[in-house]
DNA sequence: TCTGGGGTCCTCAATCCC
DNA sequence: TCTGGGGATTGAGGACCC
């Protein structure tokens, strides 16, 4: 979807058309979580960019904080009808859905006629990339927006991309960037030329192949209907750091309580108990611990988490404090099922 | 007035057990 | 009895994505 939230924002508010329109939290620590064309074009306001920044270039925009429910109802009514025109749909987060395409006659008349029923029922505009595998649909998509509708080759997008950055490749990010870089490779076509042992030996053997394959620009990964939650977490940071050891233990015990009520609602149990702690210089810490049975018990999680908090016993300031369960009792029922075939779609934003 | 929240997956090390 | 390989599991940390 294209910047779904700020364009769900706008449709309840057409005065605001024609304007930059910035999606972001009101705390000293926000980011932007989505800015509309117009922010982007104006001032390359992009989202997780910090919102005070975006203030500061941007000051006579409309900023407005996010309102989750009205996001999930709109994107419920997108996947409504992705469902009821295409069988696989494998959903990724609420703006954005894969569709397996094989086997239809033509995967470009269905997904013009679904982007036409999507701005009928939500009044929102989507981009579409149809490509051989989930991974080039995704990229595909990219090219068209907003409200593209773009059909690639593998073929066609290897001689496309090839003076490209790999960072194009999603799960190619930044440090994966950089380490390329070290060795040499700085263009795609020049990852795909490289040697699979040789990538092996820098990332391991399963980053290394799969680079390997990235290069190339192949992908196998199946569109999956269903996604199996592995894990739980629930976690803030504050407007301004923690000191005092009673006021840390007092929020975490907040957290895990907010997650257990989490976890009760989707009916799920963990073994694994998580704590995880920001300090003010930003280090990351995490401890875990593993128990015997599944709960999603405050009498048990939250003793578990300050335990851990009291084991680790923080030396500096405390930004952000999360809890997190994990380790689910696998159920009988709802398993995931992958699906095969390689003309795929995505839809994404 | 720098950097959210909710996730997934991977690597590497330690440990246990066969 | 000594030794080592390998799988499974746990735990910490990190990269990446929406």
């Amino acid at each position: 979807m294209d910047a779904f939230y700020a364009s769900v924002e706008l449709r309840r508010r057409p005065e605001l058309k024609g304007k930059p329109v910035i999606v972001c939290g009101s705390g000293p620590r926000a980011v932007v979580t989505t800015a509309s064309y117009e922010a982007r074009k104006l001032a390359g306001i992009h989202s997780a960019m910090p919102a005070a920044v975006a203030r500061r270039r941007l000051p006579n925009a409309v900023y407005l904080t996010p309102d989750f429910p009205a996001y999930r109802e709109a994107s419920a009514r997108v996947m409504e009808v992705l469902q009821g025109n295409v069988e696989t749909v494998e959903v990724v987060g609420l703006d954005e859905a894969y569709l397996d395409l094989t086997g239809l006659f033509s995967p470009k008349a269905t997904m013009r006629r679904v982007a036409v029923q999507i701005r009928e029922a939500t009044g929102l505009t989507c981009s579409v990339g149809i490509s051989e595998s989930r991974m080039l649909a995704k990229i595909t998509s990219e090219l068209g927006k907003p409200t593209g509708l773009v059909v690639l080759s593998r073929e066609a997008a290897l001689e496309r991309f090839a003076a490209d950055s790999p960072g194009l490749v999603p799960g190619i990010g930044p440090k994966t960037l950089a380490r390329l870089e070290s060795i040499g490779i700085r263009t795609l076509a020049e990852l795909g030329r490289h040697r699979r042992e040789e990538l092996e030996a820098s990332f391991g053997p399963r980053s290394g192949a799969w680079l390997h394959a990235r290069g190339r620009l192949w992908d196998e990964t199946p569109v999956v209907v269903s996604h199996e939650t592995k894990s739980v977490s629930c976690e803030t940071t504050y407007d301004t750091d923690l000191n005092k050891r009673g006021e840390i233990e007092a929020k975490l015990v907040g957290l895990a309580e907010e997650l257990c009520r989490r976890l009760q609602k989707k009916e799920l149990a963990g073994r694994t108990i998580g704590l995880k702690v920001r300090l003010d210089d930003w280090t990351n810490v995490s401890r875990s611990h593993t128990l015997e049975r599944p709960t999603n018990d405050p009498e048990v999680v939250v003793p578990a988490a300050l335990e851990l908090l009291r084991a680790y016993d923080p030396q500096r300031p405390v930004r952000l404090l999360g809890v997190r369960v994990a380790g689910f009792e696998a159920e009988a029922e709802a398993e995931p099922e992958p699906t095969s075939g390689q003309l795929q779609l995505g839809l994404t934003g």
